[in-house]
DNA sequence: GCCGTTTTCGGCCCGACTGTTTTCAGTCG
């Protein structure tokens, strides 16, 4: 499960900043920290590459650390961590999160105050004890009892894609009207649309860099202005949230966007190849031993340089995806363009908040030919569900608009709606809908929404016996995570993803923002195994379809293509490609 | 602690910004 390797990625981001504050090799402290990067960014199941005797594969991870990740999977704990974690105040570590206080400045603090907590820097920040410091003033003694204060305001972490998304769409419509201003486009994580983000971060390319951050500075949202530089400046807003922009001169857009896309890793790997040419690649462009420049104005041209076809944002955590592009073999990304249909969405049948024909409209608009209405059934605890009683209303209902569509103009021929249902899986694996009632239906959609708590082997069996179910087209956000508020059931992933590709029954790639599930790991490895996906917005109101764009998002970022994607399919298929599921399975 | 077309030692990405400095250290991404 993913959740060891971010538990496992902690602990090596806790050594590195133990090893830090005792004053170890910075080099020794960093390859802490790559090791538990490549963790987060793991492709594969960590537990698989451990059995498969392939942890040294990890980018990062030489003999040493593979036997403490080894350790680690199996004793549940690592001695080397438990022994560094005695040698330092606990209080210290939290230091560390506060902004501007590094390793440096905590022991700088430790040794000369005593401090050994956010509390205590607070208290010495008061009382004018920090400027005695070597290295602080009063402006910085200021500065850090503000960083304090913001920092227990926003203690959350990262931010979800679903929050940070929105919030660059309005920065960036700003921006873009500023005069002299040719580009905007977001960077870091952001841009390669991971699930999460640390912060908001923009490239803009402009002539007149001060004009840029000045406009910036003064936009309605920004509550204060962290720094100001030529380049670069940080603001934070008043949800506590950074947002960093940085700008360019035009002739350099392209090298600027991708070096600060990233990630470090992808970006270590490039620079790798860059050396071997005898190349030097920073923000502005590449350097050759002999001092000249190549400088790019299109990011197509970094990768050009050397020998690379342009890699897609979303694939750039050094997966493989340089090696791909290296033998021509990048994958083919699925594209908004290609999403024809949505698989689940809820109208007021259910819980939703618009009627059948609103939400038609809603789908028409952001260019669907089609959409599932997967009203949650009676046996979701969800308030009111769909039963079969209602079932011949509702399938009237959908039967009208279909018709409507199907005598309108050429134009409004081009939609349809499929009657599904949201079925609940209940603990024994069976369906809260009988199978007669099922039939009536076009699509089903069948998740687990209650007893989540259940041992790994049941809730596997569970979900299995689920698709077991000659009608049941789609299982809902298969691993019910949420993000930052539950980590999902505990469930063998592997073997549900080996008994959907043998059923033919599809796994959802449900785009809310909170469940992003499956997401990016699990899509790649749905896709080895041959596991059919759908995208679904899972929308309850109009604006609801939005969403589409995140899920769109995972299954980029897992490598997948239209070809892996139910939802390039046209809604003529959709009949066919269940009928062939019924006879194979 | 990792890693290797510079291959078992000696490197390790690189530049911006700030504050407190009289030439630079620490933090950040």
């Amino acid at each position: 499960m993913s959740e060891q390797q971010n538990t496992l990625a902690g602990i090596f981001e806790t050594m590195a900043n133990v090893l830090e504050l005792q004053g170890e090799s910075p080099h020794r402290t960093q390859a802490y920290r790559r090791a538990a990067e490549s963790l987060r960014a793991l492709g594969e199941p960590l537990e698989q590459l451990w059995r498969e005797k392939r942890l040294k594969e990890i980018p990062g991870v030489g003999d040493i650390l593979a036997a403490k990740i080894a350790e680690y999977l199996q004793t549940g704990t690592l001695a080397a961590y438990n022994r560094l974690l005695d040698q330092v105040p606990f209080g210290l570590l939290e230091l560390l999160e506060i902004p501007e206080v590094g390793p440096r400045r905590a022991k700088l603090f430790w040794d000369s105050l005593g401090i050994v907590s956010a509390d205590d820097l607070e208290a010495a920040a008061i009382a004018g004890q920090l400027r005695q410091v070597k290295g602080v003033g009063a402006r910085m003694e200021q500065r850090l009892l503000e960083n304090i204060r913001a920092w227990r305001r926003q203690r959350t972490g990262r931010l979800p894609l679903g929050v940070a998304w929105p919030l660059l769409q309005d920065i960036r419509r700003e921006l873009r009207d500023v005069p002299g201003v040719l580009q905007a486009e977001p960077i870091g994580s952001l841009r390669r649309m991971r699930e999460t983000v640390g912060d908001v971060a923009l490239l803009v390319a402009a002539t007149d860099a001060a004009a840029v951050m000045a406009h910036f500075c003064q936009l309605p949202l920004v509550e204060e202005v962290l720094l100001m530089g030529a380049t670069k400046t940080s603001v934070r807003t008043a949800d506590g949230i950074q947002v960093d922009l940085r700008v360019l001169s035009p002739e350099r857009w392209g090298s600027g966007l991708q070096y600060f896309t990233g990630s470090q890793a992808h970006n270590l790997h490039i620079r790798r190849l860059a050396q071997q040419q005898g190349l030097t690649l920073g923000e502005y462009g590449f350097r050759r031993d002999n001092g000249s420049e190549i400088i790019c104005a299109g990011e197509e041209a970094v990768y050009a340089t050397l020998g690379l076809p342009w890699i897609p944002p979303e694939l750039r955590e050094d997966r493989g995806e340089i090696e791909a592009a290296q033998a021509g073999r990048l994958p083919r990304l699925v594209e908004r363009g290609n999403l024809l249909g949505d698989f689940q969405c809820h109208t007021d049948y259910s819980n939703g908040e618009h009627n059948l024909e609103e939400m038609v409209a809603a789908a028409r608009q952001v260019g669907l030919r089609y959409m599932v209405v997967a009203d949650h059934t009676n046996g979701t605890a969800c308030g009111k569900g769909l039963t079969p009683e209602v079932l011949d209303d509702f399938l009237a209902d959908v039967a009208r608009v279909n018709a409507w569509f199907a005598k309108g103009t050429p134009l409004f021929r081009e939609f349809q709606v499929f009657a599904g249902a949201e079925v609940n899986i209940q603990a024994d694996g069976t369906l809260d809908w009988s199978d007669e009632a099922l039939a009536r239906l076009d699509f089903v959609v069948a998740s687990v929404h209650t007893d989540l708590s259940l041992p790994r082997e049941q809730m596997t069996r569970r979900i299995i016996t689920a698709m077991q179910n000659p009608h049941v087209d789609l299982i809902g956000h298969p691993l019910n995570r949420l993000l930052g508020l539950r980590h999902g059931v505990d469930v063998d992933v592997e073997a549900v993803f080996r008994a959907a590709a043998a059923r033919g029954v599809a796994l959802e790639i449900n785009a809310w923002p909170q469940r992003l599930d499956l997401n990016d790991i699990y899509v790649r490895r749905a896709l080895e195994l041959g596991v059919t996906l759908a995208i679904s917005s899972d929308a309850h109101d109009r604006e609801g379809f939005a969403v589409l764009d995140f899920g769109m998002a995972m299954a980029r970022r897992g490598w997948a293509g239209p070809q892996h994607l139910l939802n390039a399919r046209s809604a003529a298929e959709i009949p066919r490609w269940r009928q062939a599921r019924m006879q194979h399975g």
